[in-house]
DNA sequence: CATGAATGAGAGTTCATTCAT
DNA sequence: GATGAATGAACTCTCATTCAT
């Protein structure tokens, strides 16, 4: 595949993106990502041969580009716990942009497509979140931000709650005060009192 | 409409409910139900004009017959404690079956439906639930089963957290180990420290 | 068939009228009328089985009602003149009267019904408005009213002219102003100068 | 649209012409057209998006091919009454060909739709007519041929008379000696004895 | 590579007509 | 007689997918 190929390749992806976010997975078809592209209908076969090959890659692109989540918050001075609520306030503006997000699309390709289990993305990013948040609170309990005895469960209770509050956002609808309150919550039980914004 | 509609109508319902509980929401066609139900494709149009209306009253069948989810539990000399468990272990039951309910269906329903967020049946089972909880919290604290500074915010966080413990269950999958772990974790944070099962 | 059938028969064939006049013949549904009757779906056809046979027998109804287009016109002491002004105003009246009119219907149904060519109801009305309007103007003519060489093909262009006006009226839409035009050069033609209105 | 398409264009609309001429309008599908093109279901709509746009393409179509319906009348050294009197044969042959023709279709399409008034073809083309005739008339009173007192209203009597004649020859049915006869009534009453045919 | 015409399967929907009650 | 539930045929319309150019 040549330079060009790869170029229209990713244009394709980009664009079937927003196709992704505006309408989620399931109601998605090729026509309506060849119509987004303005390509041709058989031109869109020569890349992908199905919605959900071209999601996937939208999301193994999106995971790609996506500067580690917390790569922005960790520079060289900030505490623990500066850069836990940067990490939370960067989930709240995920949370509270209703369009312009995967989530649906996300949701709805992950369920029930038992084959796309077998590399599920989502559980990766999961654990691999879980984790990370659970080293800051140690790192933030070894010098006296935190008070947390359980750091794992802490750090999956945080996630676990993180994930209610993108599916309500989808569905019942969330306001930024609910947001706020859960992070507020979070933070009191680790022992921090004060809060920004 | 006579006696006999209104048993095929309830029986349409049921059947429907099988196929959403199968499908989801948004891949579910008219065909699929009249085929579940071997009636004829005009049939179904005698008692309903979308998949839409049947998907809300498979909803409002639904929670007509859910006696109150907490209505088993709270038995004459149950503790606060105990009803809270019994409650958090029927979550468990639900949220690990992951066939056999509607869940996913009621998530794409609500994915993108600006309309039906009018009435949100999901809405006001979720605030409904919160405020349960708060009063249990409560009456816990009052004779001492829990300790909680919070309990609204208690209670916002634990059902949070079911929320994300469901929809992960329906995504990346969750086994019994990660529920019981969040479970405990609850009780912990409440200071329950002994459980059962 | 009982007095009640019979006032029932002739209750679906005042409503179908309604609904033909609104629709005309061809788009109208056996589920148009039931509904238009407020009856039931297999009620309609123990009466009809049809909306040809609906049709034709709303035709028969009205024709048997319409007092004769004359009639009215006929009085004691008028005037050949006086006859064929009114029953061209009559003509008028009918021809502006875009809706409750069975005028589309009426053509609708003859279109291309080469069965009901048989016993073509419409034909035997032009006939015998001819002859009507044939002998008038003889009658006109010899008490010098009228000025006529050819007193039928005077009468058949009338008839002709009316109903060009008539499919005009219905298609093209015409205004009163055209109608009374081509009366008024009607009348002319006979020699009538003076009108009213 | 490339050189093929509109090859087939111009295919289906000259196949749905043949549909129409058999069967007028309102009762015309889709499903119709596509089995008297032989073409696929589908295969139609990239082309058309219903029978309404079909048909007035169709019309369209006729009103450019039909090389104006006086052009071929109109040669150098043609009287007035030898121009009148071929337009009125040339109807005359259109009146009684029975099928093959649009006249029912036409007038279907025109009954009630109320939206097709705004660009009515029907009526363009029946003002430009009566135009037409009304400068042949004059111009044959001012070479003696005609005798006529009232040009433009005999025109439009003239016109009026043909749609009479139009929607009977498709309802009540005509034999040519009617047509002949109201020929010969309008020529006579114009001051021309003489005929042919 | 790219196009877009073409096909055919399939979903939605409406009705004429029948029939058990 | 009357009802209205039920059926199935017929139509409309949309797409995934292929293929000649």
């Amino acid at each position: 595949m040549g330079e060009k190929s790869i170029q229209k390749k990713r244009y394709i992806l980009e664009t079937a993106r927003k196709v992704f976010m505006d309408k989620g997975f399931k109601t998605v078809t090729m026509k309506d990502i060849v119509e987004a592209c303005d390509i041709s209908r058989g031109g869109l076969y020569l890349y992908f041969e199905s919605t959900s090959q071209i999601f996937l890659e939208v999301l193994k692109l999106e995971s790609e580009e996506a500067d580690d989540v917390f790569s922005d918050s960790i520079t060289e001075d900030a505490t623990a716990a500066d850069i836990l609520i940067l990490f939370l306030k960067e989930q709240k503006k995920e949370l509270l942009r209703k369009k312009n997000t995967l989530t649906q699309a996300v949701y709805e390709f992950y369920f029930g497509n038992e084959l796309s289990k077998k590399d599920n993305v989502l559980k990766r990013q999961f654990d691999s979140a879980v984790k990370i948040i659970e080293k800051l609170i140690e790192a933030g309990v070894d010098n006296g931000e935190f008070y947390c005895e359980d750091c794992q469960g802490t750090a999956r209770n945080i996630m676990f709650v993180l994930e209610g509050l993108k599916i309500s956002a989808q569905t019942i609808g969330i306001t930024e005060a609910t947001v706020d309150r859960e992070i507020l919550f979070i933070l009191r039980s680790l022992g921090v009192e004060e809060e920004s914004e």
